[in-house]
DNA sequence: CCTACCGATCGGTAGG
DNA sequence: CCTACCGATCGGTAGG
């Protein structure tokens, strides 16, 4: 027997995640996501409750990730700037590994039932939270320029949430490389 | 009788386009669109042939603005400066008075019928080429730098789509400031 | 994991 | 613009 890579559940969860990308939460109905399993619909309901227990699962995972990958940014670097520059790579890494992602970046997670989308939300808020005060902090130190912490954070967000198709049409790097250079450079107050 | 403002089509059209963009086309269905007319479902029909129909007029709609706004963009400035600095005022234009341009930015598109998604697809290259072209324009004056036109172009463009709630957090003014002085400052070779 | 099935809702039509 | 309705499809359950 070979050892399990992923669970049959995480499997599906996956598979799930590349259909709602592509055609979106509500236009995927449990018989598309069951054909593309290879069981029959009702065998879903055997590893998961729900369809909206599937969106939560891939929208909490990456609410997840970005929050382990703050921790890490924050632990690892001092500087702001080396901090900016780390977060612009977890953003890009974090599309390209986890296609759950791009999910959460369509704004899927307007489908997730009430409690679940608090969670997600409040998540989203610490996040939000924690990358502004990375700004702010440059721009006391004299090193970063702009005028609203808040306009500026959504404009970065922005910046590195790309659709699917476009963003698989260049290499991880060459998407790196100019992202990088065209955010520190807005923000570089002497350079 | 009084001067017909908007059409009984047209207002559909807009109340549709507000509910595609609050909840998405696939999760908005004809009753509530209906509903939010203050007609009975069928009588959509009177004014539209299909749900698909209403989605086609939002996404052409919304690719006639932008194709005649850089047509005026074109014509009207001379530097690559002037005219990137009238595309980010153009979009921020179209995102604030049409909601139907905010149905196009979350990727409802994708649910066009296929003739109707070429005709927008074949448009959005068409806008793409002619921004790329004034960014290659600047690159060759000196006036810009950036390695790949095509990465540069998709960047500016995602830095301008914002999602509806929070764009209308902040006054189009400041948002408007915040953005110039962000792209810009990134793009301008001799600051 | 399957067969068989259910009530709800969907986009859309007939006919006035 | 309405009443009345249709076939298709939906998420999900029962029972094995």
């Amino acid at each position: 027997m070979a050892v399990a890579t992923t669970s049959k559940k995480q499997n599906i969860i996956n598979i799930a995640a590349g259909l709602f990308r592509k055609n979106g939460y509500k236009a995927t109905s449990i018989r598309d996501l069951a054909a593309a399993v290879g069981i029959e619909p009702s065998s879903i309901y055997s590893h998961v409750s729900s369809k909206e227990e599937i969106l939560a699962e891939i929208c909490l995972d990456s609410a997840r990730r970005f929050s382990e990958g703050m921790d890490k940014t924050e632990k690892t670097f001092k500087s702001p700037a080396d901090k900016l520059h780390a977060l612009i790579q977890l953003h890009l890494e974090i599309a390209y590994v986890f296609p759950g992602s791009i999910v959460v970046f369509n704004g899927e997670w307007k489908h997730l039932p009430d409690d679940r989308l608090k969670e997600f939300i409040t998540s989203r808020k610490n996040y939000e939270t924690r990358f502004k005060s990375i700004l702010e902090a440059g721009k006391n130190q004299g090193v970063f320029t702009f005028d609203n912490a808040e306009i500026v954070f959504n404009i970065i967000i922005q910046s590195l949430t790309w659709p699917y198709e476009v963003s698989r049409k260049y290499g991880k790097a060459a998407l790196q490389t100019e992202l990088t250079n065209f955010i520190m450079r807005s923000l570089n107050k002497n350079p």
